[in-house]
DNA sequence: TAGGCCATCTGGTCCT
DNA sequence: AGGACCAGATGGCCTA
């Protein structure tokens, strides 16, 4: 692998960096790295080289602020390479090396920590979008780019509490997804993809155009739906086999609700939404501290159809939303919607404007 | 086997 | 100094 990455010259750089080579004086990365016969990882390696370095400053000297060292010396045996400017690196002693060390593992800890965290959060998002599985999750960048669509979607729902058709709605939750999550979606959402396909490549040169709500803000290319799972009749081999729900179904009351009880699925589902524009959840009742935890926060943005009291709240765009005011790129803070149990002032009139 | 996805390690940067 | 955040690198696993 570093034999390749010496090969191209681009790439040096980086791999410097990440090897810790700058760690060594002027005119020692060479030489680390024709001599260095070990097959040690990186920071084996760093440490290794680390610690043999230590072992001769040991002979002669305890204090880590010492003056002259060897490095010097090699500076000078460089030749033409200028010195470094700068403060000169402090030499490595054992302890420094094993307070660099325990610096390493602990930061190494929490970036697992933060990593985990991220992937918890994660989870929780998938668990709110459409397409929910348990079995067969969508990947991280798949579900940030459904969320983005399903806030979307949902701000123009209110924005124009209208019902969009299937296939607008279809087509902005699947802006930008790959294709076998389109057609997982799509699958979800119970959608003939034989229509679907031949509307999309009918509109603007195979662009998402139109529909109930605009896409005009959108270029992304469309996807096609080719996959077995979005052949008509998919979606419930999809529901069957993977256990999602359909969001649009809920939504709307489609065809496939009695499928919302498939026996993979055990999670909560993504929240469907009224046709008022508010969120339902059909929250499965659960009163374990450890699902209060994980799914609070789709509790709070749920209730039951017609429930005033349940509704969403927080949604800071409103009936005011202009298209121009919620971008694709810019909605609202979703966990400001999701984590705060204060009911937005704008709740009421939200609520009233789709009672109208 | 190539490519996608993921977890982890690592060093750099910024902030407190 | 130390923590948070970030991005690059790497290797493992899985799937088409």
């Amino acid at each position: 692998m570093l034999t390749r990455l010496f090969s191209d010259p681009s790439l040096l750089p980086d791999v410097q960096k990440y090897s810790g080579w700058e760690e060594d004086s002027d005119g020692e990365d060479s030489k680390v790295k024709d001599e260095d016969q070990d097959t040690h990882d990186d920071m084996e390696g760093s440490e290794l080289r680390g610690d043999s370095r230590t072992q001769s400053e040991h002979a002669g000297e305890d204090d880590e602020d010492d003056g002259v060292d060897e490095e010097e010396d090699e500076d000078d045996t460089e030749g033409d390479r200028p010195k470094k400017r700068g403060p000169k690196k402090r030499k490595m002693t054992q302890a420094r090396i094993e307070r660099s060390k325990m610096r390493r593992v602990k930061a190494n800890a929490r970036e697992r920590t933060r990593m985990h965290d991220l992937n918890s959060a994660l989870d929780n998002l998938r668990k709110v979008v459409p397409c929910y599985s348990k079995t067969q999750k969508l990947s991280k960048i798949e579900t940030l780019r459904l969320a983005k669509n399903y806030i979307w979607a949902l701000s123009e729902i209110l924005r124009s509490g209208k019902r969009p058709d299937l296939v607008s709605y279809v087509q902005t939750l699947c802006k930008g997804l790959s294709q076998p999550t389109t057609n997982l979606v799509a699958g979800c959402l119970q959608l003939n993809s034989r229509n679907f396909l031949t509307e999309q490549q009918c509109q603007d040169g195979g662009r998402y155009g139109s529909g109930s709500f605009s896409m005009h803000s959108y270029p992304y290319q469309c996807a096609r739906l080719s996959s077995p799972h979005c052949q008509p009749g998919s979606n419930s081999h999809a529901l069957r086999t993977h256990g999602y729900c359909s969001a649009y179904d809920s939504l709307y009351g489609g065809s496939g609700s009695p499928e919302y009880n498939s026996p993979e699925y055990e999670g909560p589902l993504s929240p469907p939404l009224c046709i008022n524009g508010n969120f339902s959840l059909k929250h499965q009742g659960s009163a374990s501290p450890e699902n209060d935890k994980g799914y609070h926060y789709s509790m709070h943005y749920s209730g039951l159809p017609g429930s005033r009291s349940n509704a969403a709240h927080n949604l800071v765009f409103g009936s005011s939303g202009s298209r121009s005011g919620i971008h694709s790129e810019n909605v609202l803070p979703y966990h400001d919607m999701h984590l705060h149990h204060e009911r937005a002032p704008a709740y009421d009139e939200l609520n009233a404007f789709f009672h109208n």
